[in-house]
Parts: structure tokens; sequence; C-alpha cells
DNA sequence: GCGTATCTTGACCGTAAGGTCAAGATACCA
DNA sequence: TGGTATCTTGACCTTACGGTCAAGATACGC
């Protein structure tokens, strides 16, 4: 370790167990519900070390919000890894599925962002968000302009597969109780994802 | 208006007029982020004044939660109206779109509510929705074993009715950016609902 | 080992929030 | 018209929260 790589690490050791915790209890408790102690408790740490790594409560928000963008956009990605129609819903909603397992509580934060009227998200959605979605409304008219696929409105098929894939983990208490109080298992979870892909494939025809 | 008549009118309306400001600031800053004093001014009202009709916080959370739950149960009711999967299916999806059209405060307070891991909900969703659900799925079952419908996992169809319907209400602010910064019109929504019913029967082969 | 930069933390401050209270206003009944 | 029950409201109390600070601890370069 030379210089002030063994203090970089600190930072960013303890930048990333604050952001994951704070990913956990906005998650639980929202933007305005959530106090800062508790995010600290969560991570383990003093009030006043989660402020010393992070100014302000608004500036964490921003920062986590960030890193599901991130995430978020990576799953996204995979819609261009293939061509023809059933590979390509196929392939994303799997990875969105995946998403929803591996990061719930991002999910979470996301939704309740959106519904707390996107505040932060909001330069996001208009932009990036919009650009991305436009330019795969385009691809499935294209699909169903060649008889690839059903005619269907892109949007409302879209929307159905992040509201669904986005349910798993939203929604993951609701499930839980209606799976007997229990939660789905691996192996059960990979059978609901092979189900739902089935679902959106019918829905277009395929 | 007789006795006490005018007096309990002045109580309900007033009751009425709480709960109903209650339900849209929970649904935008969730129950720990609501303060009473915010729902008090939308209601146009003083802080105290709420504070004499619900005695707390808690208590008027769990009355607005109430409320939800019949409307939603009203709308799942619906699915018993019909016999024929196809006619049953697009009568139930219809219902829970004009649910998210008609009430998107209540749709988001529910989703919420789920999303903090259900402390109100959770008896409900354990006993009645269980029960509803169970009995659903066998229906459905029954359908595809009578083939009147594609071989699908029922849990996954009627969670993809759930979250897709929902996601109107609960993604209202994404939807509109989306739309280029302006609000579904009624025509429109009418017409996103009709291809939402589409994509559903879809998934299922109809 | 020493000096300096970063990190850690208990104590503290001002504001906001849930809830109470008591005094006054309003409506109903006799 | 007077008496009583309900309703209204500003002021107030206590706790909790976002954020600050200053004093000490730790780690790095020389």
């Amino acid at each position: 370790m030379s210089t002030q790589t063994r203090k970089i690490e600190i930072r960013k050791a303890n930048e990333a167990l604050i952001l994951e915790a704070a990913e956990k209890i906005f998650a639980i408790n929202g933007y305005k519900g959530t106090a800062t102690g508790d995010i600290a408790r969560e991570a383990g740490i003093p009030k006043a070390n989660l402020h010393y790594y992070f100014k302000t409560k608004s500036n964490l928000y921003q920062q986590v919000l960030k890193r599901i963008l991130n995430d978020w956009m990576a799953a996204a990605s995979t819609f261009d890894t293939y061509h023809e129609p059933e590979e390509v819903l196929r392939t994303y909603v799997q990875a969105k599925m995946e998403f929803s397992r591996q990061r719930p509580f991002g999910s979470r934060v996301w939704a309740r962002e959106i519904m707390s009227g996107a505040p932060v998200l909001d330069n996001f959605l208009g932009t990036t968000l919009t650009t991305w979605l436009n330019e795969r409304v385009r691809i499935i008219r294209r699909w169903a302009r060649e008889e690839k696929i059903k005619s269907v409105d892109p949007h409302a098929l879209l929307y159905m597969i992040w509201a669904t894939t986005q349910h798993y983990a939203d929604f993951e208490r609701q499930i839980s109780i209606l799976n007997g109080g229990k939660e789905l298992s691996d192996r059960r979870y990979r059978q609901t994802t092979d189900e739902v892909v089935k679902l959106v494939l019918g829905s277009v025809g395929l």
C-alpha cells in the first residue's frame, strides 16, 4: 500500500458501506421518512461519521439514486444484445427479473422516488430514459411491421415488462405472504422468471 | 335536519375531508415522511382540529388504508361477474385500470405500505387476500385444464395484472414525463386500457 | 519518532413534528 | 333564551432530527 492508497481505500469502503445502508433504509421509509441516524445505525457507525462522508441527506440520497440508475441502465442495455424479438424480450425480462432479485431495495427506492413526483430523477426521465424508450418503441414497431410479433402498443408492452418485473422487488413482502409466509426460493424464482418470460412472449403472440 | 343529524353530518364531512387529504399526502411522502400538519394544511384546517377527529397519525393512516381496501376489493369482485376467461380477464383488467385512474393516491399508499414491510396490511394479506388469490388461482387452473387458455402459472398471471394496472397509478409521473411531459388524456387512457387488455389476453393465448 | 492530513465521535444547536390543552365558538334541545 | 354537547383553534410541551463542532485518534511521508 503506497502513498494515499490506504486512505482512499478507507474512504471508498466507508462510502460503499453507507450507500448500501442508505439504499435499504430509503427503500423502507422513503426519503422524508428516513433519518440519517437510522442509516448510520444500519451501517454501524455514528451519525457524525456519516455526515463526514456525505454532507447532507439530500446529497446521500442523490448518490444512492445514481448507483441505482447505473445498474438499471446496465439491465436496459441487454435489450440490444440480440436481434430477434423472442431472444431480445427473453433476455431483457430475465435481466430485469435478475435485477429485482439482486437489488430489491434499489428498485423500491426508484419506485418511491417516482411516487414522490420524481424530484431528483425528473431530469433523467426526460432525457436519457425518454431517448432509450423511444428507440425501443421504434424497434418494437418494426417487429410488428415485419410481422415478427403481433401488433401491440410498444409503450404498453414496455410498461408491462417494467411493472411486472419490478413487482417482484417492490411487492416482495406481499408475494411472500401470499406464498404462505415464506420468500420465494431461488429455484421457485427461476421458474417464475420463466413463467414471466412466457407470459410476455405470449402477449406479443410468440 | 333533526336531532343530531346535523352534527353527525359535520363530523362525517370533516372526516371525509381529512381522509381525502391524508390519502394524498401519505401517497406522496409515505407514512413516516408525512407530517400531520401537512395533511391539515392540505385539508385547509388547523392541525389541532385534525387531531380532534383522528387521535393519532397511526389511527388516521389505518383508516386511510381501510378505505382503499374496500375499493380494492370492489374491483376484485368484478372477477366473478362473468365465467368465460376472456370476459373475466377483460372486465377485471378494466376495473383495475379504472381504479388506477380514479384513485391513484390510494394505489400509491398501498404500494408504499407493502414496500415498508406491510406493517398494517400484514393481516389482511395473510387472510382475506390469500383466500381470494387461492380461489382465483384455482379458477385459472381450471381454465387451463379445460384448454380454454394456454397453460400458465396463475400466480405469475395475476401478479402481472396487478403490477401492470397499478403501474399506471404508481408510476403516473414517470409515464407523464415519458409521454412528453403531459398526462395521458382520458381518450389515450381508454386506448391504453384496451391495449393492456389485449396484452393480458394474448399472454394466455386468447 | 514527528508533523500533517484524514478520520472518528460525543456533545450540542435550532427547527420541526406529534400530540395536548384550555378557552372560546357553534349548534341543538327544552 | 339558557344549558349542554360538540367543534374549533392558538399556544404549548416533549421528542426527534438534520447538521455542526471541536477534541481526540489514526495513518502516512519524512
